[in-house]
RNA sequence: GCGGCUAUGGUGUAACGGUUAACACUGGAGCUUGUGGAGCUCUCAAUCAGGGUUCGAUUCCCUGUAGCCGCCCCA
């Protein structure tokens, strides 16, 4: 026996390692739908999917500035493997596609549009939406400095969650602008110390009192009307006009969007949820124009944002816009007799054969335990074959959410599952 | 990484420091040898781990572990 089967007695936990997710056949439909939903709109789009290791030396996530080494020391998986090589459970898929691109950037055409839909993992404290692995779809587009590249990224934000079903008084793009920002610390005479001490409080500006900002705003020796320009920077202005005239009118200037201490250079975004008890944002991101310096001299300009599905799936089922389950079969067959599976398969044979998902019972239990199976797994039509219906070659399939009925020749049974 | 709250069958809950740890759902068997969803009967199944206080601990205390909530962070 394997070494794993415990001497002791001792059971082993059925609970998946910690902040991970198992995915039952319920959670992995969720999660194909996701992964669907967007391809579908960013295909449609131009963008092409590319993929990478789930492993990454550490060295690609250090040296992105210093704030990042407490994070590599705290929320990177790492271990060292049997070369003494220090490995890397990748955090995020950007540095990965900036290696990618970097690579190979005299072959090939920009701009350049790429998506990739990998699980990352991060070493958290686990909490509600907020777990150490997690699906996200990554879109980047590359080579490009145009203002409509950002439109396009920014559409594509707005497209994936129309594909998802939300309207637009369920969320809101806000805009920054990162190069503004700068120019605005850079009038003001600030240092980079305080620089990040004013994007901090910028960024928590939505979840404390209007006062309270304007205090923490003063231990800077600055006034509120200093920082929040009463008009937004020129690009996000004409970005947010361009929208409009493409009649979505919820995308919105926001002085309060920072996204954190990183490498973006210039517009910045976050997808808002509207939900007056979830006011958060779902997704975001911007334009960085240095991420490949880490492997060329040559800067290649980039704009892109990450999506993933756990944010998404609260997002869903408080706007009660999660899918039902179907499962893949579509008709169920049960039998009254174990000897006659044989006649279970060949009618499966004939239904699979005609391009209809069909699943059957052994006969193991009785005849009404097969359809509460049936019932039970979600499969929507049953099949009984027994002596009498073989006899006659005519075979009733059950509806098993109406409980309607309607006998069908066995020429006419593949035909009827591929019209309903 | 910091702080708070919690931990009882597979799930959701109950039990003053004191009987055989209760109830519902789910699972299994049956009432029903070829037709589900209801009903009834029977049945499997639990005090997170380790220590302490006590005649006696599911209950009180400590530690660990896990979960939830907030903070930090969110590249």
């Amino acid at each position: 026996m394997a070494d794993y089967v415990q001497k002791s007695g001792q059971k082993l936990s059925t609970e998946p390692y910690k902040g991970v997710r198992d995915f039952y056949p319920e959670d992995q439909a969720f999660l194909n739908y996701f992964i669907d939903t967007c391809r579908g709109v960013v295909e449609k789009v131009g963008y092409e999917e590319y993929h990478a290791s789930i492993l990454e030396p550490v060295e690609l996530y250090k040296g992105k500035g210093a704030e990042n080494e407490e994070i590599i020391r705290e929320q990177v998986y790492t271990f060292t493997d049997r070369g003494e090589r220090e490995v890397a459970l990748r955090p995020e898929m950007t540095p990965t596609v900036a290696r990618m691109v970097a690579a190979r950037r005299r072959e090939l055409a920009f701009p350049l549009r790429w998506y990739s839909i990998p699980n990352v993992f991060r070493y958290e404290r686990p909490q509600r939406g907020r777990l150490r692995e997690h699906w996200q779809l990554n879109v980047d587009l590359f080579g490009s400095r145009s203002l409509y590249a950002d439109a396009e990224i920014i559409g594509v934000a707005y497209g994936l969650m129309a594909a998802f079903g939300a309207t637009e008084s369920d969320f809101v793009i806000k805009l920054n602008s990162r190069a503004a920002l700068d120019e605005l610390c850079a009038s003001l005479k600030l240092d980079d110390t305080k620089k990040k001490v004013l994007m901090g409080l910028l960024d928590k500006m939505g979840k404390v009192p209007t006062d309270e900002f304007a205090a923490n705003l003063r231990g800077l020796g600055l006034t509120p009307a200093q920082v929040l320009p009463a008009r937004p920077p020129k690009e996000i202005a004409q970005l947010i006009e361009e929208f409009k005239n493409a009649g979505i009118s919820n995308i919105v200037y926001a002085p309060e969007v920072v996204r954190g201490f990183n490498y973006y250079t210039g517009v910045v975004f976050e997808v808002f949820d509207t939900h007056k008890d979830n006011s958060r944002a779902l997704f975001g991101g911007g334009r960085y124009d240095n991420l490949t310096a880490l492997f060329d001299e040559d800067p290649i300009p980039g704009v892109g944002f990450g999506l993933g599905d756990v944010g998404i799936h609260n997002f869903l089922e408080s706007r009660g816009l999660l899918p039902s389950y179907t499962p893949p079969a579509k008709v169920y067959i049960a039998i009254p007799e174990p000897r006659l599976a044989p006649h279970a398969q060949t009618l499966a044979g004939l239904l699979r054969e005609g391009g209809v998902n069909a699943a059957i019972d052994f006969g193991e239990r009785k005849l009404g335990d097969q359809i509460k199976n049936a019932s039970k797994h979600k499969i929507p039509y049953l099949i009984v074959v027994g002596e009498k219906e073989l006899a006659e070659g005519r075979f009733v399939v059950r509806d098993l959410g109406s409980g309607e009925e309607q006998a069908l020749d066995k020429g006419q049974l593949a035909e009827f599952f591929l019209n309903i």
